[in-house]
DNA sequence: CATATTTCAGCGCAACTGAAATAA
DNA sequence: CTTATTTCAGTTCCGCTGAAATAT
């Protein structure tokens, strides 16, 4: 009998090689994507603050971040209470790019989870949230 | 309302650090073990054989596989029929250690997915097989 | 002085590509 | 000559640690 962990990191697998394939035209690794929604969703964050809520380290996030400046998709502006912080926000560039990448991924989705009827995907979903919620890792 | 593939890729994160830090006095990463128990289960196979089954490449599998030849805990002797061919197999430490990992992963599963019944479990393994037997990407 | 944020430098892991050597 | 396997060299991605600079 397989191990579930093993079943787990084979479809992540799969996931990551659609999403690759989906955001290669866009010049975008599925981890920068995330981010990228990530910024969208909670954006005017510090990247330490960041980090804490995706629980990697502070450097780690930054190097991340600056991944993306490089491409012009984010931009940081000094906290006006404290220039030492740095705010994160999304360029009009990052908004476009975004915009398209959703597309892109909603589409790959949509294929890649076509095995699954809607009731399945449905129950996958809450299943996985479960063990999110279980495990107490911090949700992004 | 978040992405499916978000969800898998988080639960997948989980999964990793919790058998990371099951295998860290074992002295294996998460990665090295599945690697491992493969070869286990598949003894006998070339590098080349190996990647092909887990859809990598053979320079990232013989890379792999040459971590695990440097901790011992696996061995390539040559195919009689063809000397440039290396069979690859487990040492007897590599079964030892082997089956340590598998009795420190077992508890290490058996509390992360203590989160679902029983019932869950089974249904979460059903849907995630049948996307991995969708996805046609070769099992291992 | 203490704390939080960011930056600099270096490392590990696991994948990749391209090119070369070798055996059948 | 062709093909498959392995090896060598270099790259990318994304995480880590430790140490330092800086702002409050």
């Amino acid at each position: 009998m397989r191990r579930t962990s093993y079943l787990v990191k084979r479809v992540e697998v799969g996931v990551r090689v659609m999403l690759d394939a989906a955001l290669r035209r866009h010049g975008l690794t599925s981890g920068q994507y995330l981010l990228l929604s990530q910024v969208s969703r909670q954006g005017g964050l510090s990247s330490a603050e960041l980090a804490r809520r995706s629980t990697v380290t502070p450097q780690s996030m930054n190097e991340s971040i600056a991944v993306l400046e490089q491409k012009r998709l984010v931009r940081r502006t000094e906290d006006r209470t404290n220039r030492r912080i740095l705010l994160i926000g999304l360029t009009r560039e990052g908004r476009r790019v975004l915009s398209a990448c959703d597309k892109a991924v909603d589409a790959a989705e949509e294929r890649y989870f076509a095995a699954l009827a809607p009731a399945e995907l449905a129950t996958l979903r809450e299943l996985l949230a479960a063990l999110l919620d279980h495990d107490a890792l911090p949700a992004v």
